[in-house]
DNA sequence: GTAGGCTTCAAACAAACGTTTGAATGACGA
DNA sequence: TCGTCATTCAAACGTTTGTTTGAAGCCTAC
């Protein structure tokens, strides 16, 4: 009898940095599901069926750790966007491009990225658009620095593509698109407040997305608000309301 | 200098729920800056000048003070939603209202709440965008209880004013103006995505939504997607992306 | 006054947290 | 074969967490 008392090493196939992955991929799933503060990192050590010292040694804190979550997706995915609208620019020579282009060009890569089967996919959009909302400055921090020049790339392009609409109010409206997208992939089936979305579209993100874009083209086009306007009509309800 | 070790006794002036005030204040406060999770009742009770254990004997647990914290500015705004919607149906007669005067009945108690100089304001509804997208299983359906009413209620207003958008299209855009609320509200100066929201401007929130409800309107108006067109546009660009 | 109710308080509870440590493990090159 | 390096591991670190407890305080009503 060869004294193996201990039964399992079984060759663990030569694999690097397989570890990292797991814990990478169990983090996720569980930021994903409970959000960065109510998940402990022996959960996700236990998930990924690895050891609880791992995450330190691997990405040296919690912190850290969340930040790999969110750029191992996050970064392809703006590559994706900016790479999209420069091939858009490239066709159309010098003629400006349509809104609806410029739009696709935002829209199709986290479409793509909720549709892909592997591991992630819808569910890490939901954990994208909490962390939106996060007020942990670290998280603010990494995703301003993260979209930064997309965002500046996208708004230069909607610029050209709308040159009557003032600069100010395209970044308005700018934020109402990042808003509504975000929402719109962080909620889904989450929140039901409205009842009615049947549970097999909402899982289709395709179809959710050729929705999104006519009613955020629309918007993105809507004529200049009648600032004196409006300021009469809310001043009269508010009156009316007080 | 006269022997006032302790400053403080005073005469506490007879106020009865006092504590159980100061620390929903302190709550909402703390909650609003660094989110549910992150906020201990030690940091809320020692903020509000009160005992540990006021937490517990006041609300429960820190859960139902969170309920408490939201339902005490949310009940009375999706209230005064409703009766602004039942006003301005009432003043209309038998005629349908337009769909600006209903998006103003869902737009302006928040913004009302907003400007709000009492304590609260602005930061609650902060606060409230991030509940949307908490994951924790007791804020999602309290917040689906709070606001089941409110939303039939106007999807109903809006189904009128729109007769010939089919009710799901109508549910899907109602569910894209409820994230760019709430996306909106919540974010403002915390993400710095979109820069040059002036400062001035980004703390009135009365010309934040005179810029909101126009985009909202026009995406709620859009023309229904051509959703055939839309699709060989999108497969288009996938194909060429993949 | 004195009983009885809410309310406050200091203290302690067990549990869970992120992080650190120092030794074991295993593979590779000298 | 040995030494070296990166990785894994069990165990413990010191905090901090939400909640509970039982006594003390205080006002009202009898």
């Amino acid at each position: 009898m060869p004294p193996k008392a201990r039964v399992i090493p079984l060759k663990p196939p030569r694999d690097p940095a397989a570890t990292k992955v797991r814990v990478l991929d169990a983090a996720e799933a569980l930021f994903m599901e409970h959000g960065f503060e109510a998940t402990s990192l022996r959960a996700i050590t236990a998930a990924a069926e690895a050891n609880l010292a791992a995450v330190n040694y691997h990405f040296g804190s919690k912190e850290e750790l969340f930040q790999a979550v969110l750029t191992r997706r996050l970064d392809p995915m703006n590559q994706a966007r900016v790479e999209l609208l420069t091939r858009l620019e490239a066709g159309a020579g010098s003629r400006p491009i349509s809104c609806e282009r410029i739009l696709m060009a935002l829209l199709i890569p986290p479409l793509k990225l909720a549709r892909d089967p592997e591991r992630g996919g819808k569910d890490f959009l939901r954990l994208l658009g909490r962390a939106y909302a996060d007020p942990a400055p670290f998280i603010r921090r990494f995703l301003s620095e993260q979209y930064a020049v997309m965002i500046a790339r996208f708004k230069a392009a909607f610029a050209r593509a709308l040159p009557r609409l003032p600069r100010k109010e395209l970044s308005w409206r700018l934020h109402f698109i990042m808003g509504a997208l975000s929402y719109t992939l962080a909620g889904t089936d989450a929140l039901k407040l409205i009842a009615e979305l049947n549970p097999h579209e909402s899982t289709n993100d395709e179809i959710l997305l050729r929705r999104l874009a006519p009613f955020l083209l629309a918007g993105l086009e809507a004529p200049l608000p009648d600032l004196s306007a409006v300021t009469r009509e809310l001043d009269g309800e508010l009156g009316k309301t007080a």
